[in-house]
Parts: structure tokens; sequence; C-alpha cells
DNA sequence: GCGGGCGATACCCTGCGGGTATGGAGGACG
DNA sequence: CGTCCTCCATACCCGCAGGGTATCGCCCGC
């Protein structure tokens, strides 16, 4: 029951990533031999095999499952204590994580209502594609725009921002587009791009900006579904068409939960000003 | 940017709550000098000072305070991660945490319940007095009987199971005794006795388990707030009187938010299934 | 039966985490 | 105002853990 190091927890995540010895090795940029070595110490000091060892490749016994979903919760914690420490000094600022146009144009309220605060810290914008949900665990942001149920939420608190019903964008030219709307099952065979967001093995084309994106689209080579507000921007080439069966997504403003921080309950706070009407506000 | 190691969270933690590198490397088992080394690489690896040193003590700059709030957190997801992998193993089980006699009486149906599933583990009950939220949150146990809002749920989901009011557990021969309902303002000058759990500094009477409060109260040194249910058990020399306004608890089944373990989910479905009366359910 | 791929073992070396001894600065107090 | 005491930092040393290279043993597929 002696304590286990970050290192050894991310040599075990590698290795249970690629369930492969050697190739974690080269990942984590050691030599196989230690990486055996330290997996093995590892095993022996918590008393339980974490890997079944085959002359091709390794299998996760339960034990390991177990501790790679909750040593990667681990790590990003770790990693979440650094990085929010080292933003906590001076030039102390707090970063939003959002999508591009992912605000449903209440991001410039919201700012203004925080920073009316004399107390206010600088706000940097973090735009991403990817998992935002995963920035705030890991600390590369402090409160983030995020849209429920399509993004992961749990070890996140969420003060509900707006429901926003979302619409296809589709080439100007695509069959579909002729039709006023579209249900879900229109869309099948219809490849849907990927973000790096999604990389989970789906098929599909990788986008990896906006830009490509709507390039893409506006060549019918792909269609996406996007919120109401971000369709207010008119591309070249693309459309909207209301699909009937999309669940609406919930535009949310997420923090980590643990989270005691003063600065993050104060942007909270002003969010919901801003976004509350003033006729429904409680004074 | 490299990457912190437990260990080194550990050691600024200790210094954080201890500000005094002395008594700090004391509490770790380490001698001085390798622990202000090891503090002062820290800081230089983030860039951030996290402590104002002075010649009688330290003190936490802004950046060190967050260290020490979302250091514990990982400290205690590290912890969290290998104790619930070790569980994992052969002899896999489930660790219900709760208060003795804090289960409103509903255990029993909750136990049989989830016993009649096929793939049921075995539940070992573990029962403290201290803070079972914290038990959930480092690994020492999977699921829990809690109190809101006694108890702090951050990071913790929850299903309500009941709600119940509280009494006040008080010795026959009190003066107060003799009245027949009492106020929270009535307790001004009374004695509430801590648990380790509540180890805040408060002042009054430290117990560590039931029987020394009962005694305690019994002898007219104490009084405690205790739950309806829990005061179905007489106790010689004390009686229960109700308290108009203190606010009722509610009893939750509390897991780690970021749990994902099927066991886990299975055991609060049954849970559910057990507490809801049958009319209640949609089938 | 043989080759190739993969993990384990053997062995070495460097650096880091730990120890003791001591210095230096700042506050308390006579 | 000087002295002492407290506390953290520095200097120096040692041992082991963690990393590297070389090689073995095993199992699977051909």
């Amino acid at each position: 029951m002696e304590d286990v190091e970050t290192r050894e927890l991310r040599y075990f995540v590698a290795v249970a990533e690629e369930l492969h010895f050697g190739r974690a090795a080269e990942r984590l940029g050691i030599a196989q031999p230690p990486l055996s070595r330290a997996i093995r110490r590892l095993e022996h000091r918590l008393g339980v095999a974490l890997l079944d060892r085959t002359s091709h490749g390794s299998r996760l016994t339960p034990a390991g499952e177990v501790l790679l979903a909750e040593g990667r919760t681990a790590l990003d914690a770790v990693a979440a204590a650094t990085r929010r420490a080292q933003r906590a000094g001076p030039r102390a600022r707090l970063v939003l994580a959002m999508k591009p146009g992912g605000d449903a144009g209440l991001l410039p309220r919201i700012l203004a209502s925080y920073e009316e605060r004399p107390d206010a810290l600088p706000v940097e914008l973090a735009f991403s594609l990817g998992d935002r949900a995963a920035m705030l665990r890991d600390g590369r942001a402090d409160v983030g725009l995020l849209h429920h149920p399509q993004n992961d939420l749990r070890g996140l608190a969420t003060e509900e921002l707006a429901v926003e019903r979302r619409v296809l964008a589709i080439a100007d030219t695509h069959p579909l587009a002729a039709r006023d709307a579209l249900r879900l099952a229109d869309l099948a065979g219809v490849p849907v791009p990927q973000f790096p967001e999604a990389a989970h093995r789906e098929p599909g084309p990788v986008v990896g900006d906006v830009a490509e994106l709507m390039q893409l689209v506006a060549l019918g080579r792909a269609v996406a579904l996007v919120t109401e507000s971000a369709a207010q921007r008119p591309a070249r080439g693309v459309t909207y068409r209301p699909v009937l069966d999309a669940a609406p997504a919930t535009l949310v403003l997420a923090w980590p939960e643990s989270s005691r921080s003063r600065e993050v309950a104060a942007f909270v706070t002003a969010a919901r000003r801003a976004v509350a009407p003033p006729a429904t506000g409680t004074t």
C-alpha cells in the first residue's frame, strides 16, 4: 500500500491503451524493459494482476479496466492541479473553453456582465473543436460553454443558458436540400464529418476546423448538424434545413464541480445574471 | 511543463497545511532539507511561487491556495484509482459507506434488492462516523448513504432515498427535556459533540463512536441532533425531542460522479427499485 | 520446424531522493 | 541595540530506483 506515482499511472495507461508494451514504450519515449518492470512492480504493489500477457499483445484484467478508467481521471486531476496553479500566479486569468460560434450569441452579454465586477480577471477564450469537457477536467480551461446532451457532463457542474434547435447544414446542390424539412432517417447514408472530438473510430471524414467543415459541406461531400444560432452566419453554397426529429441542444455553462474558486463562482453568477431576463430575476 | 509526481503533491499539501517546513517534514517522515528542495523544484517547474517564506512560518500565495485545493482532490483521485483497482481483483466486492444507524431502515430492502441480481458482488459495509463523502472521493468506498445538506456532495452523483426530520437526543434529566418541543435557539449554549468528521476546530467534546456519544448525552454533558429513524433505538437515560426549526435531512445514495462502474450502476438501480413504492414504479 | 514478434531477464550507469552538517536572515527579548 | 533562537536554504554525500543495451524464452503463424 505504498503510494503510486503519476509516472506509473501514465505508464500503465499507455500500456492499457496500446495493449502492447513495445508501442507503449515508444509512445512514452522510453525503452521497453523499464516499462515492463514498472508495470510489474505496480501490479506487485497493488497485489492484483492488471494485464493478461500473451505472446501476441496483452489484455486487461477487470482490475486493469478499473485502473485504466480511474487512472485517467486521476491523471486529469493532477494535470488540472498544476495547470490551474500556474494560471493563478501573476497574470492570473480565467480560461473559457468554447466551440467557435458555440455561444448562441450570448457571449458578449456574459463577458460584459462579468467585466462589470471590480475584481474581474482577464478572460481568455480557448476555442476548440475538440473535447471541451476534457479541457475542464484536465485544467486547460476553468469554465466552458458546452452542449447537453452532446457533451459528457460528468464531473462538471452546469448552469443552463439556452435551448437551441439544431438544423442541418447542407450544400445548395444536394438532393436533400430540395426538401423543406428533413428527418434523421434521411441522413442514414450521408457522411457526417467527425471532429477529432468524436474520433471514436467512427467512419466519416475528419475535419480540423470550421472552414474545412463548411468547405466539405459546400462541396456536397458531407452534411453537419449545427445549432440554429450558428446557422445565422451564411456560407457560400450552404443552406440550412430544419431536422424535425433532431433532439435540441441545451447550451450550458460548465465548470469543474470540485471547484471552490471564487473567480469561477463570480463568473457563473455574472453569466446567470446576463442571461436571465431582468423581469424573471428575483431581485 | 514536465510532470508532477504524487509525492511532490503530497509534500506540498503537507507544507501548505502546516505552513512550516520542519513540522511538515516530520509529518512526512523525512528531513527538512529534502522537503525544502522538493518544494523549491516544484515552484521552479511550475514557474510560480507557492509560498511566501518568512523566518517565522510561511504563507500561501494565491497560486499556492489553488494548488492546495486542487492538489487534494488530485491526490484523492490517485488514491481512489489504486484502491478501486485493488478491490476489483479476486474477491471483488462493493464497499458501502454509512453511519451506524444512518440508513433510515432502508438498508435491508436495498441489499435484498441488489442481491437478487445474478451478478451481484458481495457488499461490504464500511461504518464510519467520519467524512463518508471523502471515502467515496478517495476510493475507500464505492457507494455511500449520506445526508444532504449535512454532507458536501460535490463530485458525487446522488439518488434521493428519503427525507427525515431530525430530533434532539437529550438526557431525561436535562432541563430542556421538560419541554415538548425545542427550537435551535434553545441550544445556543449547549455543547454539541463533534465527530472527528467535523474537527474543523469547532469547540465541543469529540467523540469516537455512537456509544460514547450516547454516554455523554445520558450524562447531560452534551446533546445531539439525530435523524428521526435513528431515534427509534431507545437508549438508557436519553429521550428525544422534536426541534421545530431544524432543517430536515435528505438521505441519499451517493457514488463518485465519474464512476463508469457497471457494479455501482447496478447497485444504484437496485436501490432505486427497493425504495420506490411499487405503485409509483413506472414498470 | 522455423522464423518473427513480444515480453522478461540480466546487467550497468546515472540522477534523484534522501540523509547530516552548517550557513544566513529575521524576529523576539533582555 | 545586541544576542539568541527559529526557520529555511545551501553544501555535500550516499544509495537506490529508473532508465538504457543486450539477450533470452516463448508462442504463434506459416
